[in-house]
DNA sequence: AACTGATCTAGAACAATTCTAAAAACCTTG
DNA sequence: CAAGGTTTTTAGAATTGTTCTAGATCAGTT
């Protein structure tokens, strides 16, 4: 990832049907490239426009969708009036810290969830979410 | 609860410490007469108008506000720009039906959550909130 | 009935997100 | 390597759900 530093995410892109324009691959970089994060589009649209890389809010929002329906990002639903983003996409859960605003992942094999009823009138299960809502102390 | 209907309900408001007011009075029947629901503010404040009580969309929001610090409702949160209210206030889950925004409750004892993690730092846990997002099959 | 704080209200304001339609970029083809 | 068709990006307007504001009304007390 030295001197070809795009090649990998062009790749990843091409596999989904994306095309690797200027920004898609500047905002996949931002998201993939240091440890799994969760983001908001506000705050990633932010981070591009510290970082020097000019794209609009809307493109922000259209990536994190076209992201999220190819399988690249998921979205995590904890507060009515904000999505958040999650780059890991392996099957885990969050703790969620009220105040703070914060996400903390939850590795699946820290929680045992058994026995789930089954999904009603025929229809399919598609995610099972498990939120632990958590107030840091005084 | 025949020919004095709203004594149940004044009282339970009294005991939270809220002045049983036209308004107030009128949104907990259309909330608690009938079994458990899920409810946005919106929705609420359409059947109020529709069943002929004059009521503001602000009170709405109060009223949905102050019954949920008084532990008469819960709130849910499944989707991003929108705030479901629930009426059914003992500890249970939900499927969620995507296509249609509809709430199902799944009661505590049909699902088993063991081996939760400790709050992370010292944090307390609020809630848990467990949500099975399901897609109705064509 | 008068008083006083609580509550209600219309409408403005707000925050996050989505839409629009025109410009720019991308990629294939000639 | 230019032209052409398609996809993508963009600024700004629009929309949605919710909250705020400040004046009017109401509830409970005296
Ligand atoms: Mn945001
Ligand atoms: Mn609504
Ligand atoms: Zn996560
Ligand atoms: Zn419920």
């Amino acid at each position: 990832m030295a001197d070809r530093p795009y090649t990998a995410v062009i790749d990843r892109l091409r596999e989904v049907g994306l095309r690797p324009t200027r920004q898609r691959l500047a905002l996949a970089r931002l998201l993939f490239d240091t440890g799994d994060r969760h983001v908001t589009a506000e705050q990633l649209h932010g981070e591009a426009v510290t970082t020097g890389i000019s794209v609009s809010l809307a493109t922000v929002y259209n990536t994190l969708h076209q992201f999220t329906e190819s399988g690249l990002l998921r979205e995590v639903v904890v507060e009515a009036g904000r999505s958040y983003f999650d780059t890991n996409i392996a099957n885990h859960h969050h703790f969620f810290e009220t105040k703070s605003g914060h996400l903390i992942d939850i590795p699946a094999d820290q929680v045992t969830i058994g026995s789930l009823p089954t999904a009603p009138n025929g229809a399919e299960i598609e995610q099972v979410d498990l939120i632990i809502r958590v107030r840091r102390r005084a």
